[in-house]
DNA sequence: GATGAATGAGCCTTCATTCAT
DNA sequence: TATGAATGAAGGCTCATTCAT
């Protein structure tokens, strides 16, 4: 069988990328050392990538694509409007905690140029069974008729922005803080 | 007047940088351009700030500082605790939106390697005020008893969030909207 | 059968190679897209061709060899000289008529540092009989006594140069100002 | 005085371009090596010129500038047709002999996509006063009614090819050769 | 203080060529 | 024969910083 671009070097570009971003910034992340850091040529990254734009932006919505699929693991669609949120916003807060490399690079994503419009508009569609659950939850009056942003920025940033300095402090959040935090989120939007 | 010139200088550097940064990110301000929008030499700007660095950190604590002077406004020591929790937060949602490039500046910068650990630690305790407010209302058991980074991403953060989706879609935050946000605010961190 | 498929390769590499070069000049047409457009593989053509120059020539060879056994269809030695001469003459401007993309091609190559001199060298002298012509009509004094060069750039630069301005603007050139233009080639040559 | 961006330095950069394009074409004239040649940093290059294009293209500009001057030297515009073709078309050869690497570089750019379309326009204008006198020489109906491309071709690129073949031969042009050659050349257009 | 020409390291990307399969 | 992934040396260009004036 003829060699096959190997799956396995796409993945150590993109790992490579992950932790050249995350240590120092898209300014410190020059194709040449993402090359060395995956132990390959520079140029071996355009069999694989367009340009360094479609790399960041692919890394971008593989790892939107992971955090999703970790937010809505175990979620059921018909629990209870609270139960729910709950479910997702752990979920969520797991993921900060144990993923927080790519937890990171998605926060700098966020201000970036590099990651496109839409793939911004990609990632914030990834959670779109939450935003079923908020518009469901308005329905039975349980939560407040804010929009989704305003929801999204009471209720998760909170405890995105906590779960960061948590991790870059690193200290570890006791059970007991996260069940206040969650608490507090829900008393953030709940009617 | 030489003097004035001189400040006059400085300033126009600062503010330059501010818009560039603002426009398209760090990558989109060179040192050329921030003379040439400063309409003075790029080696000029080298007799105000040691370099790139220098600049971009000395324009956020400058930023950071004037941020604060705002947000502290009126702020009465000893004014019940969700009175004077109310001023500040009114007062920096006011900064948020009407000085959208400020503060938009400031957001950059809290991702980017660019600014040093030490100005952002500088940044945070310009709100010092604010959370010996927190701590007195928690002695006083009206404010749960959350370390002050929670406080901060629970009460703060959403709306900071809120501010900006609002502006760059360009819309208007009506004065019933910033009502309900207070509300949430105070929900999420009052016992 | 399997040399019937080789022969095939070679020459899909060549005229991939035509093609490429004549659309946007050689810094244009990379192995890897030749390969592309010839559908095979870029590791292929170098069982064909040792490399690039080495393809580039061969091609330019067998064309300049094509483009003489046109320009010499018909003609007979034993002819009087200018009758001899408008065979060739329409011979050759029939070629770069009917063929713009491979008169294109071998006037490209006049000016590439990739085409060796060798190759120049052997490209003129396909068109051996054509100054033999010329000689004998300079010892019957019919001819200028101008070197085979003047002889040529005055009765056949000319019309290659007519033929390419009209190639490219896409117009089609009368058969008058055809015969016009031979006379003006006979005038400038003979005595 | 402020040190001024030298003239010096921007002739060093054109004449540097033109003798490195010369000696083995576009591909051979990589900025770094103009830099080089010119005595100067390769980013330099950069505050004379746009890009390699603007290079390129300001050279070409300028040579055929010149060409131009040189060709109308001394020509009269109310002088005799004949009389008047033969002034510039001296000229021509002149400049050929005299400056052939000019000449040469001028050549190349005929068939390069790094010069625009919008500089060989310009180019060719730079000979109107060539196209005027042929046009008065066709309504006195000393010149063949042929356009101006057919003109061209016939009385001026055989002696320009004429003069590259001896130039890069190293040989020399005797007088008479040029007298037959301009008898060739007015033989080709006259009626 | 102020200038701005000059620098040169470094960035992203291309491409002729090789070689294990 | 044929493949195509991999290489790595260039190439064009940018930009923070310096320094002679």
């Amino acid at each position: 069988m003829v060699r096959q671009k190997t799956e396995d070097k796409r993945e150590a570009i993109l790992r490579a990328t992950l932790g050249l971003v995350n240590n120092n910034g898209f300014h410190a992340a020059p194709m040449s050392k993402i090359a060395a850091d995956a132990g390959i040529s520079a140029g071996t990254i355009y069999l694989y990538f367009q340009n360094k734009e479609d790399l960041i932006n692919t890394l971008y919505r593989e790892l939107k694509n992971k955090f999703a699929s970790k937010a809505l693991q175990g979620f059921n669609q018909e629990a209870p409007v609270k139960k729910g949120f709950e479910t997702i916003w752990r979920n969520i807060l797991q993921y900060k905690l144990s993923e927080p490399e790519e937890a990171a690079f998605l926060e700098q994503c966020d201000n970036t140029p590099m990651v496109t419009d839409a793939s911004r508009e990609f990632g914030f569609k990834s959670l779109q069974p939450l935003f079923d659950l908020w518009e469901r939850g308005q329905q039975e009056g349980i939560i407040k008729p804010l929009c989704r942003h305003m929801l999204f920025a009471f209720s998760l940033f909170p405890m995105i922005y906590v779960a960061r300095v948590y991790i870059k402090a690193g200290k570890e959040l006791s059970a007991e803080a996260i069940n206040m935090a969650f608490e507090a989120s829900w008393d953030a939007i709940k009617t």
